[in-house]
DNA sequence: TTTTTTGTTGATTGACGAGTCAATAAACGT
DNA sequence: ACGTTTATTGACTCGTCAATCAACAAAAAA
């Protein structure tokens, strides 16, 4: 009984499926058939909507990216001053919606996936590109230029450090224990500045 | 002409030709015969030796932590003084052999393997805890115990996130340039102490 | 009402890849 | 000389999976 407007509907499930089954396996891996029959459908249907497995990994990829970035903006909206808009990115970098098992665990394989399709790698740069500009807009505040390009690039790194080890253990995700780690580097590279 | 004494050397050209093949493709989607055909073999032998792919990317993940360890130990060897260790440590983990492209590849991807596979998770683990144990050790003596440990999973965490941010940046790994965001993130962890 | 558009699936195709096997050949021990 | 161990491979089996197709169902348009 086919009901009309559902490509939305189903285009989100099956986002939504792709990247909980690349969670919950832990690499890309995964059949379309799989995909398709968390997201309630037939592998056929998958394929008619997105033509193939690699735009469903895109789509998935660009979703959660547009998650974390809306996060992002809508934290930074009500944040005054460099150091509660910090807070704001560290907030929503380790936030319950996005440091996830499962979200963490696509996270990682979106970055494995970048090494070979250039299409995840844009992707990748954009976000990449928004952390490090949000960052050093932040720290330019009380630090140079020069130096706040430097622990900018360093948080990022951080960030992504600690979602890939938040990736290997079994665990529950600790968001805030992951937030302390990244707070207290900043606090250090604001308190002090230059080094060696 | 079967010559004798093959076994090692075979399994020894099979190991390096998985972590190539893995650091080029960069992802774990290598196929026995790729591997086989870079060492030089047919994917029979390949089969013969390993029993199996799973066994070879173990393999590929034990020696590149073999080779990592080993080169930790060198350096800390002939280093008096924590300072020095610390700086062992990341002269070893940024040197030109670990460093390389290949091999950066490898490592993200045995990540990624950690997630699936038991075996591979237990040998990362270990890798950290020795890093961990190996950074606690230089830390103690400029700070307490607790802060030690923390700087410590930061210091581990960035070093994961800079290999990782490595292995997307197409260009020519630059350790240098790695070393001095670690190194920063330690003098300035290491000068303040308590944050927040 | 007919036609077209949208939704939906079971079955099929075609390719590819892991692992196995039987066979060959050289060295070694006796 | 002869059996045994080690090295080596081409050919094969078996399973899996992405992608396609033909067909059917229902709503919308004509």
């Amino acid at each position: 009984m086919p009901k009309l407007g559902m490509e939305p509907i189903r285009k989100a499930a099956l986002v939504s499926a792709t990247i909980v089954e690349i969670g919950r396996k832990g690499s890309l891996d995964v059949t379309v058939g799989q995909i398709a029959r968390r997201a309630g459908m037939s592998t056929a249907l998958a394929h008619h909507y997105f033509g193939g497995k690699e735009a469903m990994f895109l789509a998935a990829m660009r979703h959660t990216l547009t998650v974390y970035g809306a996060e992002v903006r809508g934290a930074l909206g009500v944040a005054q001053g460099p150091e509660a808009r910090l807070e704001a990115i560290l907030l929503a970098s380790f936030s319950a919606t996005n440091f996830r098992r499962e979200v963490v665990g696509a996270w990682l394989n979106f970055y494995v996936l970048a090494q070979t399709q250039p299409a995840a790698r844009r992707l990748l740069a954009v976000y990449q590109g928004r952390l490090r500009s949000n960052l050093v807009h932040c720290l330019c505040g009380t630090l140079g230029r020069a130096e706040a390009l430097r622990v900018a690039e360093g948080a990022g790194a951080l960030i992504d450090g600690v979602y890939l080890r938040q990736a290997l253990t079994g665990g529950a995700p600790d968001g805030a224990a992951a937030a302390v780690v990244v707070r207290a580097y900043l606090a250090a590279q604001c308190g002090r500045g230059r080094a060696s």
